[in-house]
DNA sequence: CGCAATATTGACCACTCTCAATGAGGGTGG
DNA sequence: CCACCCTCATTGAGAGTGGTCAATATTGCG
């Protein structure tokens, strides 16, 4: 149930301590002894790789999953065969909000990287979160947050055009990996330039391009996967729709 | 449908019992006695107006809202001064989700037609589903069924082209109206083509034009506000972005 | 009744998609 | 270790969907 192979459970404890920590437990203030229930709840599970799925659209709903290292994509296969990506997943961040109403996954999470994934069982967390208050009160706003988040890409899909929608995509990134102690200026994408697109609602060829845009403009330095942002000011400008100085013209 | 401003005190009591059942506890299993708990922490309010807001992007978060008549749009003003439109909120449909992270809305509501609102407090809401596990389960499944419905959304604003999506917003509407006892066939938009393009994702003209279109094609039947659709199946086709059969062609 | 807001319709054009070809990695097997 | 293949990424050319601009109904409201 607990421990696994190679690693020590104290290790792992210690490090599932943390993500449950960070992702559920740390904009609240519960207690010690709370905590340690929660952690309690909390299963290990070996490493996952690169194209495993974590859960498929029409599984039955058992847990939550919170990423420990490493990366997962969620998607919703859509009725004509194709898939509309639904997020990236970093280290912290909680998978599976949206199977609650139904008991159901209504999307698949697939590992984009070797990565380490807890596993919080649902119907637990429920009950300890009926006698912890506090715990209660912090699930109501991580789900609160997933919907302000989705609100958010809603609005970049509605109303960005594509530079916009792209510039969005890595300033989030940055944002993201900065918090959680990476670099906010170099980083590596785990995702294709395909799923880039999907996500952000442009063809594949839009975000190879606007790489090349941005790179040409001195916003960025991209190789493959491996992004350096230089002008992350210039970054947030364009995520506000004022292209204002560096109004492109071509001759 | 309910009356208006002449209700004595016990039909808005059971109007709002009505609005809270449906909304909040239908699905579960709630005790009666729970249900009358539930009930006496809703508040009640005079009918709201045409333009009035419910609340504004920034104001302090206390209740959520159910829509017991009429029907409410929230929108998120975007940086640039342009506006989102994230929903149209029909009868029995729950409105402030999103504020609970920060305690602070990050949307406005903003009544479309006469509505009658009820007002749950928050607080007082978290309170009794801590002590009622069923409501706390209920409450996490609305949570999640608006980050499912929102997941939705983002497939059909990053996935599907203008005509799928007017499409997807007629059978929404009309599915909705449905399920609450109206005709689904024959209803009145409470709302702009203005404000129908934004939420969709489309400008004003393109809405405008699809629904001459659609109603060239006898798909429906539209006059200013008015809709009757006429063929279902076919605008079901078309949300499946099955455009097959009727593919159109200028000549 | 008249003004303002909302809708409709047309013409034009731009952003982005599609199609197609080429190039660059990464993995596998000989 | 290299040849090969396959996927992924880049780049170009052309086309189409939907946006923008503009003019004209139509409606609603004071």
């Amino acid at each position: 149930m607990n421990g696994r192979k190679i690693i020590s459970f104290e290790n792992i404890k210690v490090a599932c301590r943390n993500c449950s920590l960070t992702t559920l437990c740390l904009p609240m203030g519960l207690e010690p002894d709370d905590v340690e229930k929660l952690d309690d709840i909390v299963k290990r599970n070996r490493p996952l790789h690169r194209g495993d799925h974590l859960f498929r659209d029409g599984d039955r709903f058992h847990s939550l999953y919170v990423v420990k290292t490493g990366s997962v994509k969620t998607y919703a296969p859509s009725e004509d065969g194709g898939e509309q990506v639904l997020g990236f997943h970093l280290p912290g961040e909680l998978i599976g909000l949206d199977a609650i109403e139904h008991e159901m996954h209504n999307c698949s999470a697939k590992i984009l990287e070797t990565s380490a994934v807890c596993e919080i069982p649902f119907e637990h967390l429920e009950e300890l979160s009926s006698t912890i208050p506090s715990l209660q009160h912090q699930m109501f706003r991580l789900l609160s947050r997933e919907i302000g988040h989705d609100e958010g890409m809603l609005t970049l899909l509605g109303k960005k055009n594509a530079e916009e929608r792209l510039a969005a995509f890595l300033v989030s990134l940055s944002d993201r990996f900065k918090r959680r102690g990476f670099s906010s200026t170099d980083f590596y994408l785990s995702m294709s330039r395909h799923e880039i697109g999907n996500y952000l609602g442009l063809a594949v060829e839009t975000v190879s391009r606007l790489f090349t845009r941005f790179q040409e403009e001195g916003l960025l330095n991209v190789e493959r996967k491996h992004i350096q942002l230089l002008d992350t000011d210039k970054l947030h400008n364009i995520v506000q729709g004022e292209d204002s100085d560096s109004k492109r013209q071509y001759p």
